[in-house]
RNA sequence: UGGCCGGUAGUUCAAUUGGCAGAACGUCGGACUUUGGCUCCGGAUGUUGCAGGUUCGAAUCCUGCCCGGCCAGCCA
């Protein structure tokens, strides 16, 4: 039984075409009310945004209905395989909070099994060994409009076949030297049955066979395979496998299998905007130093969403709320970050951080201490996330984003001779602005009213805004990093730039801030700990020992818009 | 060029299988608010790719066309 992890929100939304397939199994008892699914990643790179919701699907569908759901990794293709990705594929499967069933399986786990019914296949007069090289065969493949040829190694006698696929599989041929194929049918209309590879020789070191094989499974003559040795009975899988379903069905249906045939169901996989998940972009950003490694937080994989802050189950609710189709589109990232947000916002402590500090000074200061603790509420949203102390001093920090010499309209925070309210503290007229001698504003001049202490004023008069501080005498300094969009384009490479995503990959996506100001109580934040910085944002503790915060996402921002509105307008 | 798969608000998906085209996110407006956040309420956004046909009735069925994706690795 899968586990499934804490209800993934979401309300009574229709079946989807898997999940109602799977109905009509079960009614109409196909696998005798039986339902197993499986991830089936190769171990050879990293998991990203895409694989999750491969994952979601999975495992979710198994659990709905009392079935299992394992991970196998499908390590058919020594090259580029390793242990490490295995881990590291395992360790970012139970972040996002699910448990495979049983035992971690492997294809290589069936190697055996797979040439076995490789020698059936060559009896049964359905295989055989080919010496031609790989562009002969690719160029005796024909091509959409063309039949291919058959090759002149295609009737060789069923002892023949054997003996040579004995002689493959003992090494006695060098790679690329033969290889096994399916006999099917040359002229077929899908590429994929004319006459398909099952093994190719690779004399390389495998990471759990080792030396035991140097012929090696193709991903069509492995998986199915794999999938009915285990007991899949829906194997889902990606769009562009759609093609392979007939070659899928064909190898299952000429083989003596334990049990029922599974059967093989496409979906979209998923895209989303500003960014790219193809293996070999995400090599190139990481290779060329474009980021900052496999968990730079501007990465969609598991480990960067995981580095920035992302709450796993935010991850889940968004992967159960896209569904799944079988339309290529694009997902706004936006609508990611809404449930990124949503999370959050239940769950993120409240704090107060200064990302770009002014000064202010407090003129009026009447107390015998140059501090005074005032309480604040953690979390508004939790009742049980009950109150911190906040150091609250005659000279503070505010963010110049929160003063305007000259505001415009809409604009409600502090300008000069203008009120507004200190979260967590008091009342704030700015009475004075000292300039330097390029006009910059180097600090503001203040007065606190001492009566405005519960947030209210006596005399009944209001504040259009709250705005967040820090106190300058027990402020922390710490690096802030602002990220942007990895890319400009939202479908990166899709205009001009010769169709190369790399084009628009955005310089500036991230933004360190060295100065950030922060109220004390954050430098015991926990590694990993998101928090909400009032107003600002929600930002993730690095797990290294310095005090580095990375943005999250930030705050949804009326002001931003008008000010976005303001400036497409003029 | 052939085959297969798709096309419904800006985006992603629905539409009880032929019966009043909806939801979420985004957007706009309002209420509330010690976060311009959250929450709540409301508005706008559609030639259902196009054209024909069947039908009392079509997003749904039929025909033709258009557009997008996938397929000619000994990758997965």
């Amino acid at each position: 039984m899968s586990s499934l992890p804490d209800a993934v929100c979401d309300d009574a939304r229709p079946l989807d075409f898997i999940r109602e397939q799977v109905r009509r199994d079960n009614t109409e008892g196909t696998f005798g009310g039986r339902v197993q699914t499986r991830f089936p990643p190769e171990p050879n790179g990293f998991l990203h945004i895409g694989h999750a919701k491969a994952i979601c699907l999975n495992f979710e569908i198994a659990a709905e209905n009392s079935g299992i759901c394992r991970l196998r990794f499908d390590d058919t293709n020594p090259e580029g395989e390793d242990a490490s990705f295995t881990e590291a594929i395992c360790a970012d499967i139970a972040w996002l909070g699910y448990e495979p069933d049983g035992e971690v399986v492997y294809a290589s786990d069936y190697f055996e099994t797979l040439y076995g019914w490789a020698q059936h296949l060559v009896r049964e007069g359905l295989a055989y060994v080919d010496d031609q090289n790989a562009e002969t065969i690719s160029a005796t493949r024909g091509d959409f409009t063309t039949a291919g040829a058959n090759s002149p190694w295609r009737d060789r006698s069923v002892s023949e076949n054997l003996r040579l696929l004995e002689e493959m599989r003992a090494g006695c041929y060098p790679d690329g030297a033969k290889v096994l194929r399916a006999r099917i049918d040359m002229s077929h209309p899908n590429m994929l049955m004319r006459d398909p590879v099952m093994y190719r020789i690779r004399h390389l070191s495998h990471f759990r066979s080792g030396d035991n094989w140097c012929i090696y499974p193709t991903y069509d003559w492995a998986h199915g395979q794999s999938d009915a040795i285990e007991g899949v009975t829906h194997s889902l899988c990606s769009l562009e496998f759609d093609a392979h379903r007939p070659l899928y069905d064909w190898y299952l249906q000429q083989l003596p299998l334990p049990g029922d045939p599974p059967r093989q169901y496409e979906f979209a996989r998923l895209n989303l905007t500003h960014t790219v998940t193809s293996k070999r972009q995400l090599h190139t950003l990481v290779d060329e130093g474009l980021v900052d490694g496999w968990d730079d937080p501007r990465l969609p994989t598991l480990r960067g969403l995981r580095r920035r802050g992302y709450p796993p189950e935010a991850i889940r609710d968004f992967c159960s709320h896209i569904g799944v189709a079988r339309v290529n589109g694009v997902h706004e990232i936006e609508l990611l970050e809404s449930f990124v947000r949503t999370r959050l916002n239940r769950s993120a402590q409240r704090r107060m951080a200064v990302l770009h500090p002014l000064e202010v000074v407090i003129t009026n200061w009447d107390q015998p201490e140059p501090v005074e603790q005032r309480q604040a509420v953690n979390n508004p949203e939790d009742a049980n996330a009950g109150n911190r102390l906040v150091p609250f001093g005659p000279r503070l920090w505010i963010d110049r984003d929160d003063f305007m010499m000259e505001p415009p309209g809409k604009f409600y925070r502090l300008a000069p001779g203008r009120e507004v309210r200190l979260r967590a503290a008091y009342f704030l007229r700015c009475d004075d602005v000292e300039t330097g001698a390029d006009g910059q504003i180097v600090r503001l001049f203040c007065s606190y009213d001492p009566l405005t202490g519960q947030g209210k004023a006596p005399d009944g008069r209001k504040v259009r805004a709250t705005i967040h501080w820090v106190s300058a005498d027990h402020a922390v300094d710490a690096t802030v990093a602002l990220y942007d969009r990895l890319f400009s384009e939202s479908v990166p490479g899709s205009n001009g730039s010769g169709g190369d995503p790399l084009e628009s990959y955005n310089p500036s996506s991230l933004k360190l801030i060295t100065d950030a100001k922060l109220e004390p109580e954050l430098s015991r934040a926990e590694p990993g700990e998101v928090v909400q910085f009032e107003r600002l944002g929600y930002f993730a503790r690095d797990i290294g020992k310095q005090l580095l915060f990375h943005r999250t996402v930030g705050l949804r921002d009326e002001w931003a818009n008008i000010q976005k509105r303001r400036n497409q307008t003029s």
